[in-house]
DNA sequence: GATGAATGAGTGTTCATTCAT
DNA sequence: CATGAATGAACACTCATTCAT
C-alpha cells in the first residue's frame, strides 16, 4: 500500500492557491487544479472531500500560518504603539514573501463560500492581538470603543493597501507603509 | 448595443444585481438572470456585449449613481470635518436603501473580472472629493499625505463596516457609525 | 426562433428505448442516448427535466400506447373467456412488434427508479381491463378472490412467457401462447 | 481466487446484499460494498475476479442455497397438489426469513449482467423439481403441456406476489398465499 | 428587435480497477 | 494475504453563447 504522500498534497495546496491567482476562485475548477499539480482530479478526492473543502481548508492552514508568523515576529513590549508598529511591518513582511497566498485569502474571504469555515476556531488564533488591545484599552492608550472598530481601522487598511501593492507591480514602498501606519495607530489612540 | 427598450434594459440590472445577491457572483449564470427578468437569454445580448460586459457596466451604473447620490448630499461647507461626517453619513444612508446594489459592487470589486473596468472614467466621478481632500491639505486640515491613503481611510473601513453590518442582519447603528467616523477623522486630520 | 423539434424528440425516444435494449438500463448513459440519437447531451435537457425524467415519461407512453392497443383490439364480447383470450393475442402481437419497447418497461419496471412514476395515473389506463374482471366475477365466471390475484394469472406469465421468447431467438410460437392462456384461465375460472 | 478467508468471503457476501437492497443494483458501487464489508476494495479483487462475477456468484450462491432449502422441506408424498403446496409453503417461508437474499436475486435476475451465469449449472439444482413435475404429468395428475409452461404457472406468480408482499410493507398474508397456490394448481393440473 | 432551441466545452464528482507496499 | 492510494474514463448536468426564425 502506498501511503498517503505529503508532496502530493502539497502540490495541490500551492497549485490551489497558484490557480486562484491566476483565474480567480470562479474560474479555478478541479480540473484546472488537478492538472497544475500533476495530478488526477479524482486524487484530489482522496485528500480532501470535495472542491469546498479544498478551499476552506487551505484558506484556514495560510491564515494560521500568517497569524502565528505574525506573532512570533513581535518581540518588542516597550509599547503598544511600536507593538502594533511591528505588527505591521510583519504583516507585510509576510505578505511581500508570500503574495499567493495573501492574494489567496483575500479573494476566498470575500467569497460566499467562505462562509463555511469555522470562524471560532478561527478567531482562537487571534486572541493574543485581541489581548493586546484589551490592555491597551485599559492602560488608556486605545480609545475605549467596540473592539470590532480598532481591529478594523488597524487591519482594513492595512489589507487593502497590501493587496493595491500587489495589483499595482508589487512594490511595497516602505515609506508609504510608516505613513499608512501612522494613520492607523492615530485613528485608535487616546 | 444600446437604448432599445429602457424597460427591458432596467429589468435586466435589477435581475442581475437581485441574482447575484441570491446565488453569489459565481452562480449568477446567464440564463438565470434572464429567466429573472423575465427574458430569453438572447435578449440580453442585445443589450450587452456578453456576460463580462453587463456585470461590469452595471458596477460602473450603480458606482456612479452612489457618488451622484453622495456629493448631492453634501451641503453644508462651514469646516471639512463637518463635510466629511456628511459624506459617511450619506454613504450610510445610501447603502441602506441599496442595500443590493451596495452587496452587488462588493462582490464584483473583489473579483478578478472587475480589472477590465475602466478605472479612469470612474475617477472622473470621484473628482469632487478628491478636489475636497485637496483643499484640505493646502489649508492645512489634514494631513500632507498620499492622497491614496487619505481615501484608504476614509473609505475602506466605511465599506468594511457596511457589509459586516449587512451580514450580520442588516441593522445599522448609527452611534457605532458616528464611533468609527471619528476614528477615520483622527486619522487624516492633522 | 427554431421551434421544438417533434423529430428531434422522437429520435430521443427510441435511442433511449435502443440503448436500454443494447447496455440494460445501468449502463445507459446520457451522453450513449444523445449520441445515437444525433444530439448533444445538452439538448437532451431542454425535451426532459434530466435522466429520471427521460426514462419515466418515456415508460408511461409506451406504457399507455400498449395499453391503449390493446384495449382497440378487444372486439369480440360473447364471453369473457374469448374476451381475455383476444386479449392476451392483442399482448403478444403488440410485443412482437414492438420487442424494444416491451423490453424497454420490462427493464425500466423492476429497477428501482420506477418508484417515482405516478402508480394512480398509470392505474387509470387499466380501468377497463379492471372493470371486464369486476364483471367476471360477479357473473359467477371468475373466482371470487382478491382483484389483484386475478391479474397476477392473468399477466405475470404472460409478461414471462413473452420475455423469455425474446431472449430465445425471439419466435413468438402461437401455439405455445394458446396452451399458455389456457393454464391462464384455468386458474381464473370458476 | 477463493479459499482465503472464509469470514472475510462471507462479510463480502452479506455486505453485497445489504447493499444491493439499500442502494439498488446500479448504485452499489465496489467501494461501498467492501467498506460495508470492512474490507478494501483491493480485497474484494482477491476473491472475486470483478464486480460481475462477484454478483453472479453470489446469485448462484444464494439460488442454489434457496433450491436446497426448499426440497429438503418437502417431506409429503402423498398427493401432488400437497407436494407442490409444500413446495410454495417452503418457497414463502424461505423468503419471509431471507428478504435480502430474496430480493437481491430478483434485482439481479431482471438486470442484463444476469445473462453470464451458467443456466446449465443452474438447472441441475432444480433437477428435483423437475422430475415431480415430469411424473405428475406421466401420472396424468398435470397437464400434459410443454415442461416451461408449468414451472412458468407454478413460480412466476409465486414470485411477483411475493416480491410484491415485501415492497408493500412486507407482510406475508397467509390466506392469500393459499387462495394464490389454489390458483397455481388450477392452471396446471388436469 | 426578440426569442427558444441548440451545442461544444466544461463542471464537480464517482467508478471499477490496479499498483506499490 | 491484504491494503489504502492512485487513476483514466466515465458520469449527470450546466454554461455562455449563437443560430434560425
Amino acid at each position: 500500500m502506498r501511503m498517503k504522500d505529503e508532496i502530493k498534497q502539497r502540490a495541490l495546496i500551492s497549485a490551489t492557491i497558484a490557480t486562484v491567482n491566476e483565474s480567480g476562485l470562479a474560474s479555478s475548477s478541479v480540473s484546472k487544479i488537478a492538472k497544475k499539480a500533476g495530478l488526477s482530479p479524482a486524487t484530489l478526492y482522496i485528500y480532501y472531500k470535495d472542491k469546498e473543502d479544498l478551499l476552506a481548508s487551505i484558506y484556514m492552514d495560510v491564515k494560521i500560518e500568517m497569524s502565528n508568523y505574525i506573532i512570533n515576529e513581535i518581540t518588542e513590549e516597550s509599547s503598544l504603539k511600536k507593538i502594533f508598529s511591528q505588527l505591521w511591518k510583519a504583516m507585510f513582511k509576510y505578505i511581500s514573501c508570500h503574495r499567493e497566498e495573501f492574494m489567496f485569502i483575500e479573494q476566498f474571504s470575500s467569497s460566499p463560500c467562505c462562509d463555511i469555515v469555522n470562524k471560532k476556531e478561527m478567531e482562537k488564533h487571534f486572541e493574543p492581538i485581541t489581548g493586546l488591545i484589551k490592555d491597551g484599552i485599559k492602560k488608556g492608550e486605545i480609545k475605549n470603543v467596540d473592539m470590532g472598530l480598532i481591529k478594523l481601522f488597524l487591519f482594513s487598511p492595512l489589507m487593502v493597501l497590501a493587496k493595491d501593492m500587489i495589483k499595482q507591480g508589487g512594490e511595497f514602498k516602505e515609506k508609504l507603509i510608516k505613513e499608512a501606519f501612522e494613520l492607523s495607530w492615530d485613528s485608535i489612540k487616546l
